[in-house]
DNA sequence: AATCTTATGTCAGCGTTGTTGACTTTCCAA
DNA sequence: TTGGAAAGTCAACAACGCTGACATAAGATT
């Protein structure tokens, strides 16, 4: 893992694009296209006072309404500290609702009002609009591999909330 | 942009790659596959003292040595304020040189020390590995779609940047 | 020579968002 | 009834963005 430079692979089959000048592109071209992705929103977050969090927790409580606080820490990643003041200032501000949970009610389930469905549109739209211009620059087979690296690239743990959230929303 | 649920397109051609929800599923792939993709050097920049701004200042500095504290800033797209303290840091303890410019003696020309050129290997090669393996479960294939919407996903200014990186480092 | 501009560095202060630690309340379950 | 899980809160801190203000050096222009 430390042997300095690669030369050209060895092998007979063409494996150019895993040398370590690709992966070096692969890497700035990831760091780079993060910076696009996350542009829009954020210009619009800006407006309300808002930030990345707070995009995150209106997102996934918008694909699965009435999740519980514990369930967002987990596909979020942060302590529960963190979630907690910005999942508050949303409350405060009318975006979110917390329930108290019927059967458990130490559980709380979260969703969105009007208002907060209101910027989550607002974000999504922006963030899709970026999306879909980047998609049909490239076409769908671009697409599909795109999709596998950044599936590839998933911490395992993190893969199966993945494909878990896909399955629920297809 | 505010039409609410796009139904089946009704093109000719496939284009489901382009729904809503095929859209939502990239951007929820882009979200987790960053925190993979950053995940590795994070626990290696902790153990330093170090964070992710530490990390991409070596990265640029290591691919355009002797660059200066101007085109620095135009590719990592922070103030001066926010590189300055970022990089005051890794000189201090050694980990970056900065020459005063030969011709232009207002410029600082940035380089690595020994220090500084061993911590970028060991986070690069961190970073690479996850890629590589990545890239090796997907494919070639996949590989071109992959940096092709990274690609288009990019704001113009810096996918000029990313080019001009890419053509110096081949 | 005087002035304008550029490149850089620095100080102070602030905001978002992550962290740990400690503590409380609620409430299910053994 | 007691243990522990779920949730919330307070305090403190760190990384890393930001703005504004100011200083210095030096190239560029008038």
């Amino acid at each position: 893992m430390a042997e300095g430079t690669r030369p050209t692979p060895k092998t007979g089959r063409s494996l150019l694009y895993l040398t370590d000048e690709q992966l070096r592109r692969g890497i700035e071209a990831m760091f780079f296209a993060y910076r696009g992705f996350t542009a829009d929103p954020d210009r619009i977050l800006e407006e309300h006072g808002y930030g990345r969090a707070h995009h995150r927790t209106l997102h996934f409580i918008h694909r699965a309404p009435g999740t519980t606080v514990n369930n967002l820490l987990s596909i979020l990643g942060v302590t529960k500290q963190s979630l907690n003041r910005v999942l508050r200032t949303l409350i405060t501000d009318g975006l979110v609702e917390s329930r108290v949970g019927t059967q458990d009610k130490r559980e709380r389930h979260l969703y969105l009002t009007e208002t907060g469905s209101e910027l989550e549109r607002q974000l999504s739209d922006a963030q899709r609009e970026r999306m879909r211009a980047a998609y049909r620059a490239a076409g769908p087979e671009a697409v599909a591999g795109f999709r596998q690296v950044l599936e590839a690239m998933m911490d395992p743990d993190i893969r199966r909330h993945f494909n878990r959230l896909s399955d629920g929303g297809a």
